[in-house]
DNA sequence: ACAGAACCGATCTCTCGC
DNA sequence: TCAAGCGAGAGATCGGTT
């Protein structure tokens, strides 16, 4: 019971699934950007689509309707490769913004089954059902419900796979996508799993799959007969290890709601590249308020400052340096980037730039400090003699934090394009300070 | 006092995934 | 034949301490 109509089932008999074991899920929402716009633009139905950016022709497909799959489309496909693919596919720019709250309300529908839910990202997430067993029923059928609320309440499709780990459950999903579900006992895992090319397992891309070929190993099951300790030895300890534990299907990692972000950050590419120090320098300071806009919104500071640089020929650096003290302010932010981008070499030219917020802790933890720095520093009053000098860059980054939560509150109100920094607004006799300008 | 090992935090690159 | 914008994590390297 309780599949639409049109939706795959992989298992064999659902009712007859032995899924005792199976307290994961995996769900994945089926070409979730694309089809939050095909709800808002049902004349779309049924012609090639795709949410792609464009950003000066240097933009990439973001997700694609299946009938622009067919044609060979892909996400991470750069948009001018799409339209030559398919010349009559209609391209559709992203609004994250959107996909954002339909996310929130996957996610609440989730939320509805049981409290242990680990987002991945916008549109996938793993379910721990182990608790939710008694009150809901057999984790095939927690699925087919969830499955059929999500096409009911939201005009959207998902695919899921129940299994007994993570890495299953994960594996389960992409065999069954689109539209499907997949349960995989505890009996059924291997017999799954070592057929598969060793990129089916977690953190095998490109790269470790061509070590692992030239290695001799083709299949998950060629690993699971290796020696883990030869493994290790080849691969690193961890890695070596992680591989092996992955290709007899142990996975032990648990379903961990809401994992603190570690780093927050922002960046982007230019339209054409360029060498001008001062236009990076107030791309920069546009990303760095960015940056710390957000962090402020998740009520965090970070004590290491990252600048990233991609050249045109592809190769990227990367530059960090720790604060004194955890910040959450785009002027701070910005000064300390800015310092690493002085001493790098600009002579080729850039066309991505980038900053990154790391070391993460909660704001609220420092409030406490402050006001027991402005305490040692006596009443509040301006710069007077023989106060310590820390005390008075105290109150001063609180002057800066004062500007920059006022900013906050004013674009909370009227959008995030009322207010930017005096640099960004351009002075007389220069272009727009945008990021594609030439 | 000093050389050296061991350790540690910071920094940087690389790889991976959505 | 061009390649976004996020983010996580492993491991190498390096300088400073003990």
């Amino acid at each position: 019971m309780g599949q639409s109509a049109g939706s795959r089932v992989v298992t064999t008999d659902l009712a007859a699934v032995d899924d005792a074991a199976c307290t994961v899920l995996h769900v994945d929402m089926d070409a979730f950007f694309a089809f939050v716009e095909l709800r808002r633009r049902p004349e779309l139905r049924g012609v090639p689509m795709m949410v792609a950016g464009d950003s000066g022709g240097r933009g990439v497909v973001l997700s694609a309707s299946y009938e622009a799959r067919v044609a060979g489309i892909r996400s991470g496909m750069p948009t001018g490769r799409a339209v030559r693919l398919c010349p009559h596919v209609v391209v559709v720019p992203p609004d994250q913004q959107l996909y954002r709250e339909v996310s929130t309300e996957v996610m609440a529908i989730f939320a509805d089954v049981t409290p242990l839910v680990e987002p991945l990202s916008v549109d996938e997430a793993f379910l721990d059902v182990a608790g939710a067993r008694r009150s809901s029923g057999r984790p095939a059928e927690i699925a087919a419900r969830l499955r059929q609320r999500i096409s009911d309440e939201l005009q959207l499709t998902a695919t899921v796979g129940v299994a007994p780990n993570k890495f299953v459950a994960k594996l389960a999903s992409g065999l069954a996508k689109p539209d499907g579900l997949l349960v995989v006992p505890p009996d059924q895992m291997l017999g799954l799993l070592h057929p598969l090319g060793v990129r089916a397992l977690w953190g095998v891309g490109p790269k470790a799959e061509k070590s692992l070929h030239a290695l001799g190993f083709t299949t998950v099951g060629d690993i699971a007969g290796a020696d883990p300790q030869w493994l290790r030895r080849r691969l690193g300890s961890a890695i070596g290890s992680k591989l092996y534990e992955l290709a007899w299907a142990r996975d032990d990692r648990p379903v961990t709601p809401m994992v603190a972000e570690q780093s927050i950050g922002a960046e982007t590419t230019f339209a054409t590249d360029t060498a001008d120090a001062d236009f990076l320098g107030r791309t920069l300071l546009g990303l760095a308020d960015r940056t710390a806009r957000r962090a402020r919104a998740a009520g965090l500071r970070g004590r290491t400052v990252g600048l990233k640089l991609r050249f045109a020929d592809f190769t990227t650096v990367t530059r960090a340096i720790t604060l004194p003290t955890p910040t959450d302010l785009g002027a701070e932010l910005y000064t300390a980037a800015a310092g690493l981008l002085n001493r790098l070499d600009l002579s080729p030219t850039v066309r991505l730039i980038g900053i990154r917020l790391e070391g993460l802790t909660e704001a609220a933890q420092h409030e406490q400090q402050l006001s027991f720095d402005e305490l040692a520093a006596g009443p509040a009053g301006d710069g007077r003699g023989g106060e310590g000098s820390a005390a008075a860059a105290a109150r001063g980054t609180e002057r800066v934090r004062q500007a920059e939560t006022t900013i906050d509150a004013i674009s909370a109100r009227f959008g995030a394009s009322a207010v930017r920094p005096a640099s960004l607004i351009r002075p007389a006799g220069h272009a727009e300070p945008t990021e594609n300008r030439r």
